[in-house]
RNA sequence: GGGGCUGUGGUGUAGCCUGGGCGAGCAUACCAGGUUUGGGACCUGGUGACCCCGGUUCAAAUCCGGGCAGCCCCA
């Protein structure tokens, strides 16, 4: 163990910010670097990464996607070829200027995101109809220099995370797209993460640079801060004209095709810290967890070779029954350090082996969520611990859902919205997504629109009274 | 964009206000040996730190300036 693995010295509730710190760094989730704003991922975080990766490709490929990769460096003039684009990224964009004692000719971009490259390569690929749907995706690193406060996973200069690009024939086939892939970032959040979202689209204002509309899941975290877990943009014409990329149509004449972006990034890890820890430290929810199971030998010397016989042929077993599971095989330390260790580190489920279980053909089960302890049957193992971890997985999204539900408040009036951000809570509210309203809801309220919820009933605005839709307002990461 | 707080071994801290006894204390971690193991065991020995640069001074962890880094609050 890299990091002093004591336990937490604050309470969730009391002090949020120190708790999540110690949590990423006694659970050895992360280390802060000698770049400001830049974090190592260390292991026990980019096996979540690596998990979420395995989730979300199985998704994709199953839909004719397919992984490819472009490059970190985007020349200054390609970067600049779409108007909006530019304009929203420029502030934050770092820029490499020199090589070895060489001032380059160009400028290149560390890329803030990858359409304006991907778009300039792709062009000779995409020559008639029959070249589309291009669906690709990358999983890579980006750069956005400009912020104020960094926060680990949740806000940093670098981050991991992985962009979607497809070519479309026509509005409606783009626009499939972007709900399909918006369908899987749900399914991977809430089924997977356990964590509730609500689903839209983005205002003017707050969509993204370049794109016709941005669609969104939103989540909320403890603190009454929103954190945006995905993003899905229809692009409409924008950049295949800006790159003039054309294709033949069926008919003979050539067109503009319609294009999609999305992505997801590393900071939904940072999301599922701050929604399903606890005092005790992490809780990783168990269909993403690397390791869903921990299995702790207890012997004296003279039975330490038979629990630990026993304590591999139960990970074996386990194994077989399709759970993630290891053995606790350090010697020198305590049971009770590592009951405590497993429980900082957020694995869902500590099975507890020795003599006494060993006699009575039995294990120790506990339960990370609810510290619950029961002793099961041997023989039940391979049929009862999957269906544990799924009630662990229920369990915690049940749990999300409650506390989102108590952070989030309808309001009737503009009034009623500030009250709630004033209690450090989220409002639902009319909202008609002009950026004129926009502009006015942030100087009256100093918060913005979330998302307009796909599903909210219309509402009258708010601000302008126009017609709108039920939108989420508040405090944001 | 504005304001505040903080920086001491791997980690958490004492010391700083009021400069000298600081040759930097404590706890924990780490290493070696012994002992122990059903909720963070114990004994012995050992390794290990004043964020960086400059200034004031006979003397700086301590005071001043700048930088870097982290945290918090407000817009």
């Amino acid at each position: 163990m890299v990091e002093d693995t004591k336990g937490l010295t604050v309470r969730k509730q009391e002090d949020l910010s120190e708790w999540y710190q110690q949590v990423i760094l006694k659970a050895g989730l992360a280390r802060y670097t000698a770049v400001s704003g830049c974090i190592a991922y260390l292991p026990r975080s980019y096996a979540i990464w690596e998990r979420i990766q395995d989730v979300f490709n199985r998704m994709i490929k199953a839909t004719g996607h397919a992984n490819a990769y472009f490059p970190l460096f985007i020349p200054e003039s390609l970067f600049q070829r779409e108007e909006e684009h530019v304009e929203g990224f420029t502030p934050e964009v770092a820029w490499v200027t020199e090589a070895g004692s060489q001032k380059l000719r160009e400028r290149l971009a560390v890329r803030p995101t990858s359409e304006t490259i991907i778009y300039d390569t792709i062009r000779p690929m995409l020559r008639s109809y029959r070249d589309l749907p291009l669906l690709l995706n990358q999983w890579c690193n980006v750069v956005r220099w400009e912020f104020k406060h960094a926060t680990p996973f949740l806000r940093g200069r670098e981050f991991l995370w992985q962009e979607g690009h497809t070519v479309h024939a026509t509005r409606d086939e783009a626009l499939e797209e972007v709900y399909r892939i918006l369908d899987f970032y749900q399914e991977l959040v809430e089924d997977y993460l356990a964590i509730p979202v609500y689903r839209g689209r983005k205002s003017e204002g707050e969509k993204f640079a370049g794109a016709d509309m941005t669609t969104t899941l939103e989540a909320v975290m403890p603190n009454g801060r929103a954190v945006q877990m995905a993003t899905s943009h229809h692009l409409g014409e924008h950049f295949t004209r800006a790159f003039d990329v054309k294709v033949m149509g069926e008919d003979g004449q050539a067109f503009y095709p319609q294009s999609t972006s999305w992505g997801l990034s590393t900071r939904v890890i940072g999301a599922l810290i701050l929604t399903h820890g606890d005092d005790k430290g992490l809780i990783i929810p168990p269909r993403i967890a690397p390791e869903q199971a921990r299995i702790i030998p207890i012997y004296q010397r003279d039975t330490r070779t038979r629990v630990e016989t026993e304590a591999e042929r139960v990970r074996k077993l386990l194994e077989e029954a399709g759970v993630r599971v290891t053995v606790d095989t350090r010697d020198g330390y305590t049971p009770g350090w590592k009951y405590s260790q497993q429980e900082l580190e957020g694995v869902p489920l500590r099975i507890e082996i020795g003599m006494r279980d060993i006699e009575q053909e039995q294990v120790m089960l506990a339960r990370r969520d609810t510290g619950e302890r029961t002793s099961i049957p041997m023989k039940d193992l391979p049929e009862q611990i999957p269906r544990v971890l799924e009630d662990i997985q229920k369990t915690l999204y049940e749990r999300a859902r409650a506390m989102r539900d108590d952070l989030v408040k309808p309001a009737g009036t503009l009034e009623d919205v500030k009250t709630l951000i004033a209690e450090g809570r989220l409002a639902l509210a009319g909202f008609c997504g002009r950026k004129a309203c926009e502009e006015k809801l942030k100087e009256e309220t100093g918060v913005n629109s979330r998302v307009l919820l796909e599903e909210g009933g219309e509402q009258a605005c708010i601000i302008c009274g126009g017609k709108g839709v039920t939108t989420l307002i508040g405090r944001s990461y």
